[in-house]
RNA sequence: CGGGGCGUAGCGUAGUGGCUAACGCACGUGCUUUGGGAGCACGAGACCGUGGGUUCGAAUCCCGCCGCCCCGACCA
């Protein structure tokens, strides 16, 4: 491909709203274009390396025996009525109506779709296990798209999907999935590291994403330095010794003026945070008031509070009003006279004795206040959060937390879809059973932006030779010097054109500088650079984008790259 | 949806009540130049996001709206 010719433009100064590196330099490189917020067009560049992307992931998907199949991006509603989920999903699907006045919606995923497909596929426990994926667009009207192509609205997903006789298969399904994530993000040049996750809306028994370390990722891991321990921080375990036993003392109301968050109220009275209790208020989707109550030295985990009451519609901190409606006094809240409100307590602050919690009273607290003595618990659960140095379930080593940016994701989701959409399949037993479904997720351009982020340099983009969207990147210098040096340009992006190699060619009138910033910035694995200079120097210059390792190469051992993709030894 | 920021030429910016809206890069033409974002000359390109208001006069002040970015809420 000739640089002259190339649908795109690269630019010299850094587009003023792009903070993350990928963004920038997907921008600036000409490879994506924004159209709104969370739309992005890609251009040629763009979209080759998506396409180098997909064929990754399309092997080692057929590896596993998975099919690549199409489904469509607009359902019927009706389908996502009878699973539940158009009246579960808020705003973030689209929804109108066709010509006709049938309500229709815009796939945020293909569960429904696929679920129905086997109701009508599979008949006997002869088809399966069976396993599908696809290439598709997804939309989801995010409240707020970020970081370029790291979270945008409209995204092409690899999805695919495992129907199985029952759990034992899907177990097996699952972890080939698990084992051709690993193999895909490796070859992708992604540090990916697997988490145990939540279910989240998707329903199901166990999931795992896989997260690329980022320190502007949107996710905190829970990670122990041995390698044994990897979970999301929704959902990863508490391991903490119990507090020292002690007899209850008598409760004593104590003035405590000013006193409206954890780290005043133990400053004044000289005490740990650890004895004193946090309470937080939260209102579920359908307006319950709900009272955790945590040790001061802890956070609420609002994914374990709503798996720890089943709360349909998830739940929102509650606000001052709905505080002080309940009876209660924000800053000095208190399960104390919590009346009517469903108490949730952490399981470990229930273990500890003789804490200092609110009274409900502007300016005072309550000593010594115990679990079960001084108020009731509706609900004991672990809902605090991991913190850095809490000890890891496994090994009991110090834990570290890190970002990550998801850039995939597996669910068991068992018969939850099948159930609703009766997708069942007779079994050898002669009964109908349902159908046991996994559903797992790759984003390509969060991805491709993933590999930006792990891959670039002060000058640009430096690409993995598995993704690069052309593997070389061909300059020409001092073509009016030496006519050779065009002929043999010409001839080389010629022979890789013949060999189904295409190069990138700068065959722009342009100076020397600006080309090699331009390949610089556009990150082609190899810079092939052609000049009076290297030709009397013996044939090409050959720079390797990553490292910057430069030599200079006999023209023939080129032609054998052009052709064959590898330089000989 | 809450908080903050920004909308001036393709990109980056200046101009914050008063002449024909300025500069750099990019773009076009010509000449020179060709190993690290070249030089000279000429040129094209802007309803200053949008609607209203204040004023003799608005890119500039006021109000509404729209858009984008960041933080939070949210997130398969």
């Amino acid at each position: 491909m000739r640089l002259s010719q190339l649908f795109f433009t690269t630019l010299r100064d850094d587009p003023s709203d792009a903070e993350m590196p990928s963004h920038r330099l997907l921008l600036r490189a000409g490879y994506v274009r924004q159209l709104g917020a969370g739309l992005y067009s890609l251009l040629p560049l763009g979209l080759r390396v998506n396409h180098r992307v997909e064929q990754v992931i399309r092997e080692e998907m057929d590896r596993i025996g998975c099919q690549e199949v199409e489904m469509p991006v607009v359902h019927p509603a009706d389908l996502w009525r009878r699973t539940g989920r158009y009246d579960l999903i808020g705003p973030e699907m689209a929804r109108f109506k066709d010509r006709a006045g049938r309500d229709m919606v815009i796939a945020m995923t293909h569960e429904e779709v696929v679920a129905h497909l086997l109701s009508d596929i599979i008949r006997s426990y002869r088809q399966l296990p069976a396993m599908i994926y696809h290439f598709q667009t997804k939309f989801r009207d995010e409240p707020r798209s970020r970081g370029g192509l790291i979270r945008v609205r409209e995204f092409v997903m690899k999805d695919s999907y495992s129907a199985d006789r029952d759990e034992a298969g899907l177990d097996t399904s699952y972890w080939a999935h698990h084992a051709a994530y690993t193999r895909i993000f490796q070859r992708l040049g992604l540090d990916a590291i697997a988490v145990a996750s939540d279910v989240g809306m998707m329903g199901g028994s166990q999931a795992h994403e896989f997260m690329a370390l980022n320190p502007a990722g949107e996710d905190v891991l829970v990670l122990c330095e041995s390698g044994d321990y990897a979970a999301n921080r929704q959902v990863a375990v508490i391991t903490r010794p119990d507090p020292a036993a002690e007899a209850p003392a008598a409760v004593e109301e104590v003035e405590t003026p000013g006193t409206t968050t954890i780290a005043s109220l133990a400053a004044f009275l000289g005490i740990g945070p650890e004895r004193t209790a946090k309470a937080a208020f939260f209102v579920t989707g359908d307006g319950r008031l709900i009272t955790a109550i945590v040790r001061g030295d802890h956070e609420v985990n609002e994914t374990k509070l709503v798996n720890a009451i089943a709360a349909k519609g998830g739940i929102r901190p509650a606000q001052v009003e709905e505080i002080r409606n309940a009876g209660m006094e924000p800053g000095y809240g208190s399960p104390v006279g919590a009346h009517g409100t469903l108490v949730v307590v952490d399981a470990l602050a229930a273990r500890s004795p003789n804490l200092v919690a609110g009274a409900n009273r502007a300016g005072f607290h309550l000593r010594n206040v115990n679990v079960g003595r001084d108020f009731s618990a509706d609900i004991v659960a672990d809902i605090t959060s991991v913190m850095e140095g809490d000890s890891c379930p496994t090994c009991g080593q110090p834990l570290i937390l890190r970002s990550g940016i998801e850039v995939g994701n597996i669910f068991k989701l068992g018969t939850k879809y099948t159930d609703a959409l009766d997708a069942k399949y007779l079994g050898e037993d002669g009964e109908r059973h349902p159908i046991v479904m996994g559903s797992y997720g790759i984003g390509l351009g969060r991805s491709v932006a993933c590999i930006v982020e792990a891959h670039h340099d002060s000058k640009g983009i430096a690409w993995p030779d598995e993704v690069a969207p052309y593997a070389a990147h061909l300059v020409a210098i001092g073509t009016n010097k030496d006519a050779s040096v065009v002929e043999i340009a010409e001839r080389l992006h010629a022979l890789a054109a013949d060999s189904g190699r295409e190069i990138l060619y700068d065959d722009r009138e342009e100076s020397p500088g600006v080309k090699f910033k331009d390949a610089e910035l556009m990150g082609m694995p190899w810079i092939l650079t052609i000049s009076p200079r290297s030709l009397a120097a013996g044939g090409v210059e050959v720079t390797r984008r990553a490292t910057g390792e430069r030599s200079t190469r006999p023209i023939a051992e080129v032609e054998v790259f052009l052709r064959e993709g590898a330089f000989p030894v």
